[in-house]
DNA sequence: GGATATGTTATCATATATGATAACCTTGTC
DNA sequence: GACAAGGTTATCATATATGATAACATATCC
């Protein structure tokens, strides 16, 4: 694959404490229905093919994947989206950082990464 | 009575093909209640403490913790459970492996993943 | 224009997560 | 035994995600 991995960018940004504010923002709202978007347009699926996987109704695929909508849908639901255009969804627990005042070359962060 | 370990679990659920399939999600579910309690534990809190920071209730907490409870929470649940905490919710999506229709007794499918 | 494909929005019904209260169970301490 | 701390379970009320149907909007193609 000649695209970075998320996991790539992901490392690279965080490095960058600008970066890592406007990440920490979209990550919760914006960023996983791009995601999910781009997920299921990477498997060549229309939002009614895959309502028709999951058993459900197109208008529902539309529903989740809107960026307008304000819902924050049950982990099943993105698990099962994310099963249905081929992926698993991981579940990463990260440290929250606390800006000390300066921090060395090597911050703590990504060792104490908390997920498995 | 008694909570079945993890192992207990994984035994009896590989030992039965017709549940692999449901084996990855409720194998993910059992691993992130056991998550949040490790993570609870590491910020040292009691459940009612952190019932306290979430405006709620210990009971509700132990729902969210309990592997006996079938629920599948929502993320905005797991994300405010982890920022009070300490730690930040990331989701990644990891590419299935997309596995030959050589379907035989003992796949390794379900093996490698399993390893913890 | 008419038809098709894809996605959106509105609305209602239903399922389920969460809030809240109370009772209960262990374990430990006195 | 009495008590407290930490966690569990049951139950009800409420909030909200999801299921379902229909109408709408835009393209695109004939």
């Amino acid at each position: 694959m000649t695209r970075p991995t998320f996991h790539d960018f992901k490392k690279k940004a965080l490095r960058d404490p600008g970066v890592r504010e406007e990440y920490e923002s979209l990550a919760a709202a914006y960023h996983l229905k791009k995601k999910l978007i781009g997920l299921r347009k990477k498997a060549g699926l229309t939002q009614e093919e895959l309502a028709e996987k999951l058993n459900t109704q197109k208008s529902n695929i539309s529903r989740l994947e809107n960026v307008n909508s304000k819902i924050s849908p049950k982990l099943s639901t993105i698990e099962e989206y994310a099963k249905a255009v081929g992926f698993k969804l991981e579940l990463d627990f990260l440290p929250i950082k606390t800006l000390k005042p300066h921090n060395d070359a090597n911050s703590a962060d990504a060792k104490s990464r908390a997920a498995d």
